[in-house]
DNA sequence: CGCCTTCTTGAAGGATCTCAAGAAGGGTGG
DNA sequence: CCACCCTTCTTGAGATCCTTCAAGAAGGCG
């Protein structure tokens, strides 16, 4: 915990993608206190159930939303990136439903609601740009029902695929592109609600396609093929202009 | 669109299960615009793609949230009851990812973003009881990924009963209950992730378990056969007081 | 070198889908 | 008041997708 936060620079610039802050806003979030903590791969630094009295920022890594059924079967809920906060909704709703758990190794800022909710009661606009953040999550959510609901296997994978490339912001300029995502088969299939099995024959039959996955890194040779088989259709992630996000 | 809203009662209620607001925030909320319409069975109100300047609340009736993949199968990626605002999301995000539609005669108040956005900026509890609001939708959806990711048929149809049935806040004291849910095999196939003739078969099995679904209406001989089966634990819908939700 | 995780492959079974057609109502116009 | 149409529900049969179980291969790491 200090004063200076370099860090939350890369919170800052979130949020500034989707609302306008002036000065004073945008020094309340710099300001804001946090606490790092390194987490191991496959280990919860949200446990379900857990009342929380801060919310977490991933500063690097990839973070994993997870839930089961009465089996113990997992599905995971949502994927956070560098930059994402996770639980930013526990603000609201303190007692999490899900547990948050590293896939890969990453670095986690915790954020005290008490400060966060200062900043909000301070500055509105700072209320309303954490909102809106949770709306674009729920938004993203959304498709993954439909995602799991209504789509087979290979356009599931391939879904998330486009999903996570125009989340990281990979460059779509060139025909082919790639982008490292730090998942194993089997989280894949946790993500995408099928077996790790069925996961990896579609992979291969993706590979048939110009599409691989291999040791966390996904290449595409043909970007558009991509997004045809994953239906994919990017609006619902919301990345426009801060002036088209606004009224 | 009149200065006098009783309708609007049921939604301050809804708002006040979760959060307390004090005299004047509430008074600010009855006051708020609005303009009534009906809307037929299966009829879109919000269509998708769509940009509004005004949030639907839900006064009469049930609506779903659709979206479709590419083959234009439907997934409904969530249900709205009498006293839900299924977009109020949108006052932070007007451009609508999904289409809302009536799967019962509903009637929809209309109210401007404009006087939300007042009202949440001149009142930062407000603010927070709708954005409070919103997490709790996200919750759902979030169930609703692991209902249609990881459970069979049975217990997918199964979940949605003890789902709407805790939503509807339906006497569950005795052994057996039933309530009104207004929708078709097709609506729930469309909500479940399933064909219509496989619902109408799990239906089948369910019966056999003393769990009927005839002329929209669920009956229940043992409720808590039925939370078995759905694997159903509500913890997720954040029905308990407004003390517990609060900091 | 040996263990552990991850990926790969085979085979069989089960869940669910599609296509197709018929039954059961409810509403409407003649 | 009846005939017809439309929606919803039901049923059958075959095909397909996906799962489970099982075992082996390929690496990475101590």
């Amino acid at each position: 915990m200090s004063e200076q936060q370099p860090d939350l620079k890369l919170f800052l610039d979130r949020l500034t993608s989707r609302t306008a802050l002036c000065k004073e806003e945008r020094e309340a979030i710099l300001k804001l206190p946090s606490h790092a903590a390194h987490v191991r791969q496959n280990s919860d630094f949200v446990g379900l159930g857990e009342r929380v009295d801060h919310a977490c920022f991933v500063l690097v890594g990839l973070v994993g939303r997870f839930d089961q059924n009465i089996r113990g079967n997992r599905q995971i809920t949502s994927l956070h990136i560098a930059g994402d906060m996770p639980d930013l909704h526990s603000v609201v709703q303190p007692q999490a439903s899900s547990a948050l758990q590293a896939l890969a190794h990453s670095i986690i800022l915790r954020v005290p609601h008490t400060a966060l909710r200062d900043a909000m009661f301070r500055y509105p606009a700072i209320g309303e740009a954490f909102w809106r953040e949770c709306t674009v999550d729920a938004s993203i959510t959304t498709q993954w029902v439909v995602n799991v609901g209504r789509r087979e296997a290979k356009a599931r994978i391939a879904h998330l695929f486009c999903e996570m490339g125009w989340r990281y912001r990979v460059d779509r300029t060139g025909k082919s592109m790639s982008y490292r995502l730090d998942m194993t088969q089997a989280h894949l299939a946790d993500a995408t609600g099928l077996s790790a099995v069925h996961v990896n024959r579609s992979l291969m039959a993706l590979r048939a396609e110009g599409i691989t996955f291999k040791d966390g890194e996904v290449r595409v040779s043909d970007w558009q093929r991509l997004a045809e088989i994953g239906e994919f259709e990017p609006n619902y992630l919301m990345l426009g202009e801060p002036s088209e996000m606004q009224r």
